[in-house]
DNA sequence: TGAATGACAAATT
DNA sequence: TAATTTGCCATTC
């Protein structure tokens, strides 16, 4: 099913090397995995991500600074973003020039 | 093997 | 200026 040279497998690296306190686009990190305009598959790796997977995933958002998960997800997302000192508005929203990773 | 899907993004209207 | 529509592309059915 994979290589080790998996689109997938890159997003994994480039999402766990996230810095504590920081967050990053899915386009940011569609291209840093080599394809510039497959922010959306990136969206669709994270979202088969395992329940228990280390992987912070909370720390992706999309280009408007806003967390584009719904529902429950949205919460759990904000909640783990503001845990590590991020400020985000009730409806998710964040500054994206204040918190964005540039490697 | 081919059609459908989607945690985005940029271009149009 | 805000709301819609259209492209993108790896993965899933």
């Amino acid at each position: 099913m994979d290589e080790v040279d998996s689109f997938q497998h890159r997003v994994w690296q480039i999402v766990a090397a996230i810095p504590e306190g920081k967050v990053a686009t899915y386009g940011d990190i569609a291209r840093l995995a080599g394809s510039a305009r497959a922010a959306r598959q990136v969206g669709g790796v994270l979202r088969r991500l395992p329940k228990g997977s280390k992987l912070p995933w909370y720390r992706v958002i999309n280009r408007t600074g806003q967390i584009s998960l719904q529902g429950d997800d949205l919460f759990r997302q904000r909640d783990a973003l503001e845990r590590e000192g991020i400020e985000v508005s009730d409806d998710g929203r964040l500054s994206l020039e204040k918190y964005r990773w540039q490697p």
